[in-house]
DNA sequence: AAGCACACCTGCTAGC
DNA sequence: TGCTAGCAGGTGTGCT
């Protein structure tokens, strides 16, 4: 990146903005990686350093001709040479944007609290059901699933998906997770987020989500309870009931999920 | 010390 | 028709 700008007071609040355009200057975007929900792109020519976005609500990352009009609520702009650039846009400003050391297992290391990715390889049931019912008298079980520190990568949307397609509630107890449930649960997370992720995400109402290229992801038709209050579960037909958990809609089947 | 409430923010919608 | 109040939610912080 030659160009830098940042016009955005918050999008850039980790470290001060002149570190920011000073760590990016000359490099080049690289590797595009994922932890959690933070996207980790390698600088090319540095070391061991990265590019780390965090869209959060309403953020999205367009690559456009840099010719083309700026939407309303850019925030930064990286040059990317060749006439084209990429842009962070974002209404609500929640998201944000920093650049990052890397440690030895190549994540950031501002982020080596989180626990590990929900589609890590490597994360096996009994790991799930341990990191989810260790210690945890009176959490819930979906505010558990949200806690990035346990699992990384799941929101409240996927949380609602995944609790329904294991036929959990998602108000119990996380210390009463049976080990069979759990792993009822690892696969419903996995083949929802592979899933999403195949059919580029969740595109809600608000069409806040898009791609780098603007187009909105196909996974919303294929919410079975996520935002679908009185409709008939897919499962039994009774309606889905919505409730607040931690402070989130929460929506679930309260006849077949236990 | 775990777990909760709240702040942050704008766009959209429901209701008057 | 035009206004406003309410709602959406990921994460950091601060309180109990």
């Amino acid at each position: 990146m030659q160009r830098i700008e940042v016009t955005g007071r918050r999008s850039v609040r980790r470290q001060p903005v002149e570190e920011f355009a000073a760590a990016l200057q000359g490099r080049t975007l690289g590797v595009v990686g994922r932890h959690g929900k933070f996207l980790v792109i390698a600088l090319d020519g540095s070391q061991n350093e990265a590019l780390v976005i965090h869209l959060r609500m309403s953020g999205q990352v367009r690559l456009s001709a840099s010719l083309d009009g700026r939407p309303k609520h850019t925030h930064v702009v990286l040059g990317l040479g060749g006439g084209s650039e990429m842009r962070f846009v974002d209404p609500r400003t929640f998201g944000e944007l920093f650049v990052d050391r890397l440690d030895v297992d190549g994540r950031p290391v501002s982020l080596q609290a989180m626990g590990p990715d929900a589609l890590d390889p490597r994360l096996s049931a009994a790991m799930l059901h341990n990191r989810i019912t260790a210690g945890r008298r009176s959490l819930g079980l979906k505010p558990a699933l949200l806690d990035q520190r346990v699992l990384a990568g799941v929101g409240n949307l996927y949380a609602d998906e995944a609790l329904f397609a294991a036929a959990l509630r998602p108000d119990r107890r996380a210390a009463s997770l049976t080990a069979r449930q759990s792993v009822m649960l690892h696969r419903s997370l996995r083949r929802i987020l592979r899933a999403a992720i195949a059919a580029r995400g969740s595109s809600l109402a608000d069409a806040a989500y898009v791609d780098t290229l603007g187009l909105p992801g196909g996974y919303a038709a294929r919410h079975q309870v996520y935002a679908r209050a009185d409709h008939p579960c897919p499962r039994c037909a009774t309606p889905i009931l919505r409730i607040v958990v931690a402070a989130r809609g929460t929506h679930f089947c309260p006849s077949c999920q236990t």
